[in-house]
RNA sequence: GCGGGCGUAGCGUAGUGGUUAACGCGUCUGAUUGUGGCUCAGAAGAUCGUGGGUUCGAAUCCCACCGCUCGCCCCA
Protein backbone atom coordinates (compact mmCIF):
# COMPACT_ATOMS: atom_id res chain seq x y z
CA UNK A 1 0.00 0.00 0.00
CA UNK A 2 1.74 2.96 -1.36
CA UNK A 3 0.87 6.14 1.06
CA UNK A 4 -0.88 9.23 -0.60
CA UNK A 5 1.23 12.64 -0.84
CA UNK A 6 0.12 15.47 -1.75
CA UNK A 7 0.07 16.35 -5.39
CA UNK A 8 3.27 17.86 -7.15
CA UNK A 9 3.97 21.28 -6.07
CA UNK A 10 1.02 21.84 -3.69
CA UNK A 11 1.63 22.30 0.16
CA UNK A 12 0.04 21.87 3.29
CA UNK A 13 0.05 24.32 5.62
CA UNK A 14 0.72 23.13 9.11
CA UNK A 15 -0.05 24.64 12.13
CA UNK A 16 3.20 26.34 12.69
CA UNK A 17 3.21 28.38 9.87
CA UNK A 18 -0.14 29.56 10.37
CA UNK A 19 0.75 32.92 11.91
CA UNK A 20 2.28 33.65 8.88
CA UNK A 21 -0.51 33.03 6.82
CA UNK A 22 -3.25 35.08 9.43
CA UNK A 23 -0.50 38.06 9.76
CA UNK A 24 -0.75 38.38 5.97
CA UNK A 25 -4.33 37.97 5.64
CA UNK A 26 -4.93 40.94 8.57
CA UNK A 27 -2.34 43.04 6.74
CA UNK A 28 -4.46 42.24 3.39
CA UNK A 29 -7.63 43.40 5.01
CA UNK A 30 -6.42 46.31 6.90
CA UNK A 31 -4.56 47.48 3.48
CA UNK A 32 -7.92 46.97 1.42
CA UNK A 33 -10.13 49.04 4.08
CA UNK A 34 -7.56 52.03 4.30
CA UNK A 35 -7.54 51.95 0.59
CA UNK A 36 -11.29 51.40 0.16
CA UNK A 37 -11.19 47.83 -1.64
CA UNK A 38 -14.36 46.11 -2.15
CA UNK A 39 -13.50 42.35 -1.34
CA UNK A 40 -15.40 40.11 -4.02
CA UNK A 41 -14.97 36.36 -4.53
CA UNK A 42 -15.30 33.96 -7.89
CA UNK A 43 -15.79 30.58 -7.59
CA UNK A 44 -12.56 28.48 -7.61
CA UNK A 45 -12.92 27.44 -11.53
CA UNK A 46 -14.70 29.30 -14.26
CA UNK A 47 -15.44 28.76 -17.83
CA UNK A 48 -12.41 28.25 -19.60
CA UNK A 49 -13.10 30.32 -22.41
CA UNK A 50 -12.75 33.24 -19.30
CA UNK A 51 -8.62 32.73 -19.44
CA UNK A 52 -8.59 31.77 -23.09
CA UNK A 53 -10.31 35.09 -24.10
CA UNK A 54 -9.10 37.23 -21.38
CA UNK A 55 -5.62 36.09 -20.78
CA UNK A 56 -4.62 35.39 -24.16
CA UNK A 57 -4.40 32.06 -25.79
CA UNK A 58 -1.04 32.40 -26.45
CA UNK A 59 0.23 33.27 -23.22
CA UNK A 60 2.13 30.46 -21.48
CA UNK A 61 -0.54 30.78 -18.53
CA UNK A 62 -3.00 29.31 -20.86
CA UNK A 63 -1.45 27.61 -23.62
CA UNK A 64 0.88 25.45 -20.74
CA UNK A 65 -0.26 25.90 -17.50
CA UNK A 66 -3.77 26.04 -17.17
CA UNK A 67 -5.58 23.11 -15.73
CA UNK A 68 -8.38 22.68 -18.13
CA UNK A 69 -11.17 19.67 -17.67
CA UNK A 70 -14.31 18.73 -19.01
CA UNK A 71 -17.35 18.23 -16.00
CA UNK A 72 -19.48 15.49 -16.13
CA UNK A 73 -22.18 17.98 -18.08
CA UNK A 74 -19.39 18.57 -20.94
CA UNK A 75 -18.45 22.16 -19.78
CA UNK A 76 -15.41 22.71 -20.44
CA UNK A 77 -14.01 24.61 -17.18
CA UNK A 78 -10.65 25.77 -16.05
CA UNK A 79 -8.82 26.14 -12.80
CA UNK A 80 -8.63 29.59 -11.87
CA UNK A 81 -4.81 30.26 -13.28
CA UNK A 82 -4.66 34.01 -12.81
CA UNK A 83 -7.52 36.46 -10.82
CA UNK A 84 -8.17 39.59 -13.42
CA UNK A 85 -10.45 37.85 -16.02
CA UNK A 86 -12.47 36.02 -13.35
CA UNK A 87 -12.85 39.78 -11.77
CA UNK A 88 -13.97 41.19 -14.88
CA UNK A 89 -16.65 38.07 -15.57
CA UNK A 90 -17.95 38.92 -12.78
CA UNK A 91 -17.60 42.90 -13.13
CA UNK A 92 -19.64 42.46 -16.55
CA UNK A 93 -21.97 39.54 -15.07
CA UNK A 94 -23.94 41.47 -12.20
CA UNK A 95 -23.27 45.12 -14.15
CA UNK A 96 -20.68 46.93 -11.89
CA UNK A 97 -20.51 49.39 -14.74
CA UNK A 98 -23.49 50.96 -13.10
CA UNK A 99 -22.03 50.87 -9.37
CA UNK A 100 -20.28 54.09 -8.87
CA UNK A 101 -17.05 54.52 -10.64
CA UNK A 102 -14.17 53.23 -10.65
CA UNK A 103 -15.38 49.91 -8.69
CA UNK A 104 -12.23 49.18 -6.36
CA UNK A 105 -11.89 45.43 -5.59
CA UNK A 106 -9.56 42.97 -4.11
CA UNK A 107 -9.64 39.13 -3.17
CA UNK A 108 -7.77 36.43 -1.79
CA UNK A 109 -8.10 33.46 -4.03
CA UNK A 110 -6.23 30.45 -4.98
CA UNK A 111 -4.18 29.84 -8.24
CA UNK A 112 -3.68 26.88 -10.38
CA UNK A 113 -0.96 26.53 -13.20
CA UNK A 114 0.56 23.04 -14.46
CA UNK A 115 4.25 24.39 -13.84
CA UNK A 116 7.85 23.24 -12.71
CA UNK A 117 7.66 23.37 -8.80
CA UNK A 118 10.32 25.29 -7.42
CA UNK A 119 11.26 27.68 -4.30
CA UNK A 120 8.32 30.44 -4.52
CA UNK A 121 6.63 28.69 -7.54
CA UNK A 122 3.55 25.98 -6.97
CA UNK A 123 1.04 24.82 -8.84
CA UNK A 124 -1.49 25.72 -5.99
CA UNK A 125 -0.58 29.42 -4.65
CA UNK A 126 -2.37 31.90 -3.31
CA UNK A 127 -2.72 35.71 -4.23
CA UNK A 128 -4.20 38.44 -3.08
CA UNK A 129 -5.73 40.41 -6.15
CA UNK A 130 -6.49 43.91 -6.01
CA UNK A 131 -8.45 45.35 -9.37
CA UNK A 132 -9.45 48.96 -9.80
CA UNK A 133 -12.37 49.29 -12.41
CA UNK A 134 -13.79 52.19 -14.72
CA UNK A 135 -10.79 54.74 -14.72
CA UNK A 136 -8.04 55.34 -16.81
CA UNK A 137 -6.91 58.44 -14.19
CA UNK A 138 -2.73 57.89 -13.62
CA UNK A 139 -3.33 58.83 -10.23
CA UNK A 140 -5.20 55.25 -10.15
CA UNK A 141 -1.92 53.06 -11.26
CA UNK A 142 -0.06 54.81 -8.12
CA UNK A 143 -2.64 54.41 -5.74
CA UNK A 144 -3.06 50.79 -7.03
CA UNK A 145 1.11 50.60 -6.91
CA UNK A 146 0.81 52.11 -3.04
CA UNK A 147 -1.62 48.78 -1.90
CA UNK A 148 1.38 46.74 -2.63
CA UNK A 149 4.06 49.49 -1.28
CA UNK A 150 1.82 49.99 2.36
CA UNK A 151 0.97 45.43 2.41
CA UNK A 152 4.95 45.01 2.31
CA UNK A 153 5.57 47.96 4.54
CA UNK A 154 3.12 46.17 7.23
CA UNK A 155 4.33 43.14 7.09
CA UNK A 156 8.37 43.99 7.66
CA UNK A 157 9.05 43.98 4.30
CA UNK A 158 12.16 45.91 3.22
CA UNK A 159 15.04 46.65 0.68
CA UNK A 160 11.98 45.79 -2.32
CA UNK A 161 11.82 48.20 -4.95
CA UNK A 162 9.17 48.80 -7.69
CA UNK A 163 9.95 48.70 -11.14
CA UNK A 164 7.66 51.07 -13.59
CA UNK A 165 7.34 50.08 -17.26
CA UNK A 166 4.75 51.16 -19.80
CA UNK A 167 3.74 49.35 -22.81
CA UNK A 168 2.19 52.29 -24.64
CA UNK A 169 -0.92 51.71 -26.50
CA UNK A 170 -1.26 48.78 -29.06
CA UNK A 171 -1.30 50.77 -31.90
CA UNK A 172 1.89 52.64 -31.03
CA UNK A 173 3.20 49.47 -29.80
CA UNK A 174 3.31 47.87 -32.65
CA UNK A 175 4.75 50.33 -34.83
CA UNK A 176 7.66 49.41 -32.28
CA UNK A 177 7.82 46.14 -31.97
CA UNK A 178 8.33 46.46 -35.98
CA UNK A 179 11.02 48.74 -35.58
CA UNK A 180 12.33 46.04 -32.86
CA UNK A 181 12.07 43.39 -34.98
CA UNK A 182 13.91 45.02 -37.84
CA UNK A 183 16.76 45.64 -35.98
CA UNK A 184 17.74 42.33 -34.87
CA UNK A 185 16.38 40.23 -37.73
CA UNK A 186 20.01 41.05 -39.32
CA UNK A 187 21.53 39.56 -35.99
CA UNK A 188 19.17 36.48 -35.59
CA UNK A 189 21.67 33.90 -36.24
CA UNK A 190 23.93 34.80 -33.78
CA UNK A 191 21.41 35.17 -30.99
CA UNK A 192 20.82 32.29 -28.34
CA UNK A 193 17.76 29.94 -29.25
CA UNK A 194 15.70 31.03 -26.60
CA UNK A 195 15.85 34.83 -28.20
CA UNK A 196 15.04 33.07 -31.72
CA UNK A 197 11.78 31.65 -30.62
CA UNK A 198 11.17 35.11 -28.71
CA UNK A 199 11.62 37.24 -31.97
CA UNK A 200 8.60 35.60 -33.45
CA UNK A 201 6.33 34.96 -30.11
CA UNK A 202 7.32 37.85 -28.22
CA UNK A 203 9.77 40.24 -29.64
CA UNK A 204 9.60 42.59 -26.50
CA UNK A 205 11.65 40.10 -24.57
CA UNK A 206 14.26 40.01 -26.61
CA UNK A 207 15.52 42.94 -24.69
CA UNK A 208 15.30 40.95 -21.30
CA UNK A 209 17.87 38.34 -22.11
CA UNK A 210 20.24 37.24 -19.82
CA UNK A 211 22.46 34.87 -22.38
CA UNK A 212 25.74 36.33 -23.23
CA UNK A 213 25.05 35.96 -26.80
CA UNK A 214 22.41 38.07 -26.64
CA UNK A 215 24.04 40.81 -24.73
CA UNK A 216 26.00 42.86 -27.30
CA UNK A 217 22.64 43.86 -29.40
CA UNK A 218 21.15 44.93 -26.14
CA UNK A 219 23.20 48.18 -26.14
CA UNK A 220 22.43 49.60 -29.21
CA UNK A 221 18.78 48.31 -28.98
CA UNK A 222 15.56 50.54 -29.24
CA UNK A 223 13.99 50.69 -25.70
CA UNK A 224 10.38 50.87 -25.43
CA UNK A 225 10.01 53.71 -23.18
CA UNK A 226 12.33 55.79 -25.07
CA UNK A 227 9.80 55.51 -28.50
CA UNK A 228 6.34 56.11 -26.13
CA UNK A 229 3.05 57.83 -28.17
CA UNK A 230 2.92 61.19 -26.66
CA UNK A 231 -0.14 60.20 -24.42
CA UNK A 232 1.66 57.09 -22.99
CA UNK A 233 4.53 59.43 -22.19
CA UNK A 234 2.42 61.86 -20.41
CA UNK A 235 0.71 59.06 -18.74
CA UNK A 236 3.90 57.60 -17.71
CA UNK A 237 5.66 60.60 -16.24
CA UNK A 238 1.50 61.33 -14.20
CA UNK A 239 2.34 57.95 -12.40
CA UNK A 240 6.27 58.84 -11.77
CA UNK A 241 5.17 61.94 -10.04
CA UNK A 242 2.47 60.32 -8.08
CA UNK A 243 4.88 57.38 -6.67
CA UNK A 244 6.87 60.21 -5.79
CA UNK A 245 4.69 61.87 -4.03
CA UNK A 246 3.25 58.71 -1.91
CA UNK A 247 7.26 57.77 -1.14
CA UNK A 248 7.25 54.42 -2.78
CA UNK A 249 10.86 53.54 -4.46
CA UNK A 250 10.77 52.64 -7.89
CA UNK A 251 13.24 53.00 -10.67
CA UNK A 252 11.80 52.90 -14.43
CA UNK A 253 12.73 49.68 -16.09
CA UNK A 254 12.86 49.88 -19.91
CA UNK A 255 12.88 46.39 -20.31
CA UNK A 256 9.74 45.01 -17.85
CA UNK A 257 8.06 43.19 -20.03
CA UNK A 258 5.18 40.76 -18.61
CA UNK A 259 3.23 37.55 -19.90
CA UNK A 260 0.30 38.18 -20.48
CA UNK A 261 -1.44 39.95 -23.55
CA UNK A 262 -4.05 42.44 -22.36
CA UNK A 263 -1.65 44.87 -20.27
CA UNK A 264 -0.93 49.05 -22.15
CA UNK A 265 0.80 51.48 -20.61
CA UNK A 266 1.97 51.05 -16.88
CA UNK A 267 3.04 47.48 -15.68
CA UNK A 268 4.82 47.22 -12.80
CA UNK A 269 6.79 44.49 -10.28
CA UNK A 270 7.81 44.41 -6.46
CA UNK A 271 11.37 42.59 -6.53
CA UNK A 272 13.54 42.20 -3.46
CA UNK A 273 16.81 44.27 -4.12
CA UNK A 274 19.19 41.20 -2.86
CA UNK A 275 17.07 38.89 -5.78
CA UNK A 276 17.40 38.64 -9.24
CA UNK A 277 15.45 35.84 -10.02
CA UNK A 278 12.41 35.49 -12.15
CA UNK A 279 10.59 34.36 -9.00
CA UNK A 280 11.62 36.68 -7.01
CA UNK A 281 9.38 38.69 -8.15
CA UNK A 282 6.65 38.72 -5.56
CA UNK A 283 4.05 41.24 -7.02
CA UNK A 284 3.45 42.65 -10.29
CA UNK A 285 0.37 43.70 -12.17
CA UNK A 286 -0.20 46.46 -15.19
CA UNK A 287 -3.11 48.54 -16.58
CA UNK A 288 -5.30 46.56 -19.07
CA UNK A 289 -7.55 49.29 -20.78
CA UNK A 290 -8.90 46.83 -23.82
CA UNK A 291 -9.65 43.55 -21.75
CA UNK A 292 -12.72 44.40 -20.58
CA UNK A 293 -13.64 44.99 -24.30
CA UNK A 294 -12.31 41.20 -25.21
CA UNK A 295 -14.99 39.91 -22.74
CA UNK A 296 -17.76 41.60 -24.29
CA UNK A 297 -17.85 44.46 -22.16
CA UNK A 298 -18.05 47.90 -23.36
CA UNK A 299 -14.48 50.05 -23.20
CA UNK A 300 -13.92 50.23 -19.79
CA UNK A 301 -10.14 51.15 -18.39
CA UNK A 302 -8.86 48.91 -15.21
CA UNK A 303 -5.58 48.32 -13.20
CA UNK A 304 -4.72 45.62 -11.23
CA UNK A 305 -2.16 43.70 -9.58
CA UNK A 306 -1.85 40.10 -8.18
CA UNK A 307 0.74 39.16 -5.22
CA UNK A 308 1.71 35.88 -3.89
CA UNK A 309 1.02 35.07 -0.60
CA UNK A 310 3.80 32.19 -0.67
CA UNK A 311 6.02 34.70 -1.89
CA UNK A 312 5.42 37.12 0.65
CA UNK A 313 5.66 35.04 3.19
CA UNK A 314 8.88 33.52 2.00
CA UNK A 315 10.33 37.22 2.11
CA UNK A 316 8.93 37.47 5.40
CA UNK A 317 11.38 35.12 6.75
CA UNK A 318 14.31 36.25 4.75
CA UNK A 319 13.89 39.34 7.08
CA UNK A 320 13.82 36.89 10.04
CA UNK A 321 9.96 38.50 10.87
CA UNK A 322 8.72 35.67 14.02
CA UNK A 323 5.58 35.68 15.53
CA UNK A 324 5.24 34.86 19.37
CA UNK A 325 3.23 31.23 20.10
CA UNK A 326 -0.45 31.77 19.39
CA UNK A 327 -2.33 31.78 22.77
CA UNK A 328 -4.11 28.45 23.28
CA UNK A 329 -5.80 26.99 25.86
CA UNK A 330 -6.59 28.81 28.73
CA UNK A 331 -7.94 25.71 31.04
CA UNK A 332 -7.17 22.34 30.71
CA UNK A 333 -9.48 19.56 32.65
CA UNK A 334 -8.20 16.74 34.14
CA UNK A 335 -10.29 13.77 34.15
CA UNK A 336 -10.51 10.17 36.33
CA UNK A 337 -12.72 7.39 37.09
CA UNK A 338 -16.64 6.49 36.33
CA UNK A 339 -18.52 9.41 35.41
CA UNK A 340 -15.83 12.11 35.30
CA UNK A 341 -16.65 12.28 31.32
CA UNK A 342 -19.81 13.97 31.75
CA UNK A 343 -18.77 15.93 34.18
CA UNK A 344 -15.99 17.39 32.35
CA UNK A 345 -17.78 17.62 29.44
CA UNK A 346 -20.26 19.96 31.20
CA UNK A 347 -17.36 22.31 33.05
CA UNK A 348 -15.87 22.46 29.77
CA UNK A 349 -18.91 23.83 28.28
CA UNK A 350 -19.69 26.28 30.84
CA UNK A 351 -16.19 27.82 30.35
CA UNK A 352 -16.66 28.01 26.57
CA UNK A 353 -19.88 29.85 27.33
CA UNK A 354 -17.99 32.12 29.16
CA UNK A 355 -15.33 32.68 26.42
CA UNK A 356 -12.55 30.56 27.92
CA UNK A 357 -10.47 28.09 25.69
CA UNK A 358 -10.76 24.69 27.27
CA UNK A 359 -9.62 21.52 26.59
CA UNK A 360 -10.48 17.95 27.99
CA UNK A 361 -7.90 15.31 29.01
CA UNK A 362 -8.42 11.59 27.23
CA UNK A 363 -10.18 8.95 29.17
CA UNK A 364 -8.61 6.75 30.90
CA UNK A 365 -5.11 8.41 31.11
CA UNK A 366 -3.20 8.76 34.64
CA UNK A 367 -3.36 12.27 36.35
CA UNK A 368 0.46 12.52 35.87
CA UNK A 369 0.02 11.84 31.61
CA UNK A 370 -2.85 14.82 31.66
CA UNK A 371 -1.12 17.38 33.24
CA UNK A 372 1.64 16.92 31.57
CA UNK A 373 -0.62 17.27 28.04
CA UNK A 374 -1.65 20.47 30.07
CA UNK A 375 1.47 21.89 30.23
CA UNK A 376 2.46 21.10 26.71
CA UNK A 377 -0.67 22.87 25.31
CA UNK A 378 0.02 26.28 27.71
CA UNK A 379 -2.90 26.24 29.34
CA UNK A 380 -2.92 28.56 32.89
CA UNK A 381 -4.82 26.11 34.88
CA UNK A 382 -6.23 22.72 35.38
CA UNK A 383 -9.08 21.49 36.81
CA UNK A 384 -9.26 18.17 38.12
CA UNK A 385 -12.30 15.98 38.46
CA UNK A 386 -11.26 12.54 40.03
CA UNK A 387 -13.62 10.17 42.10
CA UNK A 388 -13.05 11.77 45.27
CA UNK A 389 -14.09 15.06 43.74
CA UNK A 390 -17.25 13.59 41.78
CA UNK A 391 -18.66 12.02 45.50
CA UNK A 392 -17.93 15.50 47.02
CA UNK A 393 -19.38 17.34 44.17
CA UNK A 394 -16.49 19.69 43.44
CA UNK A 395 -13.59 20.13 41.45
CA UNK A 396 -10.02 20.96 42.04
CA UNK A 397 -8.77 23.75 40.35
CA UNK A 398 -4.69 24.36 40.06
CA UNK A 399 -2.97 27.16 38.82
CA UNK A 400 -0.31 25.68 36.25
CA UNK A 401 1.54 29.17 36.08
CA UNK A 402 3.28 31.09 38.97
CA UNK A 403 3.16 29.02 42.14
CA UNK A 404 -0.41 29.74 43.61
CA UNK A 405 -1.92 26.50 45.32
CA UNK A 406 -4.74 24.03 44.35
CA UNK A 407 -7.85 24.40 45.96
CA UNK A 408 -11.45 22.76 46.00
CA UNK A 409 -14.35 24.55 44.74
CA UNK A 410 -18.03 23.30 44.04
CA UNK A 411 -18.73 22.38 40.65
CA UNK A 412 -20.95 24.63 40.07
CA UNK A 413 -18.53 27.65 40.84
CA UNK A 414 -15.70 26.05 39.18
CA UNK A 415 -15.92 27.92 36.22
CA UNK A 416 -16.40 31.24 37.68
CA UNK A 417 -13.31 30.29 39.50
CA UNK A 418 -11.23 29.39 36.60
CA UNK A 419 -12.25 32.40 34.85
CA UNK A 420 -11.45 34.99 38.17
CA UNK A 421 -8.05 32.72 38.37
CA UNK A 422 -7.29 33.80 34.80
CA UNK A 423 -8.16 37.31 35.57
CA UNK A 424 -5.12 37.66 38.15
CA UNK A 425 -8.47 37.11 40.67
C1' G B 1 10.11 21.26 -21.64
C1' C B 2 15.80 21.48 -20.22
C1' G B 3 19.95 21.04 -16.52
C1' G B 4 22.19 20.27 -11.33
C1' G B 5 21.76 18.31 -6.14
C1' C B 6 19.47 15.03 -2.68
C1' G B 7 16.27 10.59 -0.77
C1' U B 8 18.09 6.36 6.48
C1' A B 9 11.85 6.31 12.36
C1' G B 10 7.21 12.20 12.91
C1' C B 11 11.67 15.91 12.58
C1' G B 12 17.17 16.63 12.44
C1' U B 13 21.34 13.56 11.67
C1' A B 14 25.32 9.25 12.07
C1' G B 15 26.60 4.95 9.55
C1' U B 16 30.07 4.96 2.80
C1' G B 17 30.72 -3.36 1.48
C1' G B 18 30.57 -7.41 6.97
C1' U B 19 26.30 -9.75 12.87
C1' U B 20 19.82 -7.81 15.80
C1' A B 21 20.84 0.05 11.28
C1' A B 22 22.89 4.27 15.79
C1' C B 23 22.10 9.16 18.22
C1' G B 24 19.37 13.77 19.48
C1' C B 25 14.51 16.05 19.55
C1' G B 26 9.50 14.61 19.68
C1' U B 27 5.63 10.73 21.19
C1' C B 28 3.86 7.13 24.90
C1' U B 29 4.57 4.67 29.80
C1' G B 30 6.68 4.66 34.60
C1' A B 31 9.75 6.65 39.09
C1' U B 32 5.21 3.09 45.87
C1' U B 33 -0.95 3.12 44.95
C1' G B 34 -4.41 10.65 42.33
C1' U B 35 -0.82 15.86 40.36
C1' G B 36 2.50 19.43 35.10
C1' G B 37 7.41 21.90 33.95
C1' C B 38 13.42 19.76 35.56
C1' U B 39 15.65 14.97 36.01
C1' C B 40 15.94 9.69 35.47
C1' A B 41 14.30 4.83 33.49
C1' G B 42 11.77 2.13 29.82
C1' A B 43 8.87 1.43 25.33
C1' A B 44 6.93 2.19 20.60
C1' G B 45 8.43 3.90 15.96
C1' A B 46 12.66 2.48 9.75
C1' U B 47 9.98 -2.67 3.80
C1' C B 48 17.41 2.45 4.71
C1' G B 49 12.26 6.15 -1.78
C1' U B 50 10.89 1.75 -5.38
C1' G B 51 12.55 -2.08 -8.63
C1' G B 52 16.54 -4.59 -10.81
C1' G B 53 21.88 -5.76 -11.02
C1' U B 54 27.14 -6.74 -9.01
C1' U B 55 28.84 -9.58 -4.58
C1' C B 56 29.56 -15.08 -0.16
C1' G B 57 27.41 -10.46 1.87
C1' A B 58 24.47 -3.88 -0.13
C1' A B 59 21.71 1.63 3.62
C1' U B 60 26.76 1.68 1.43
C1' C B 61 28.77 0.07 -5.54
C1' C B 62 26.02 0.19 -10.68
C1' C B 63 21.37 1.00 -13.67
C1' A B 64 16.34 2.44 -14.20
C1' C B 65 12.07 4.56 -12.25
C1' C B 66 9.61 7.61 -8.54
C1' G B 67 9.77 11.65 -5.25
C1' C B 68 11.81 16.10 -3.21
C1' U B 69 14.76 20.29 -4.11
C1' C B 70 17.56 24.24 -6.74
C1' G B 71 18.26 26.82 -11.37
C1' C B 72 16.68 27.97 -16.80
C1' C B 73 12.11 29.24 -19.87
C1' C B 74 7.77 31.64 -17.74
C1' C B 75 5.10 33.36 -13.79
C1' A B 76 2.97 35.40 -7.91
Amino acid sequence: MTRFQAPRGTQDVLPAMQPYWQAVLDAVREVARLHGLQRIDTPIFEDAGVFEKGSGDTTDIVEKEMYVFEDRGGDRLALTPEGTPAIIRAYLEHGMGSWPQPVRLYTTHPMFRYDRPQKGRYRQHTQFDCEVLGSADPLVDAEVITVLWRLYSMLGIRDITVRLGSLDDLEPRRAYVEQLKEYYRPHLSRLSEDSQRRFERNPLRLLDSKDERDLPFKEGAPKLLDHLSPAAREHHEAVRAALTAAGVKFVDDPLLVRGLDYYNRTVFEVVPDDDTRAQGTIGGGGRYDGLVGLLGGPPTPGIGFGTGIERIILEMQKHGVVFEPAPGTEVFIVHRGEGSGPAAIRLAAALRDRGVAAVIGESGRSLKSQLRSANALGARAALIVGEDELARGVALIKPLMGDGEQQAVPMEAAPEAAVRLLRGE
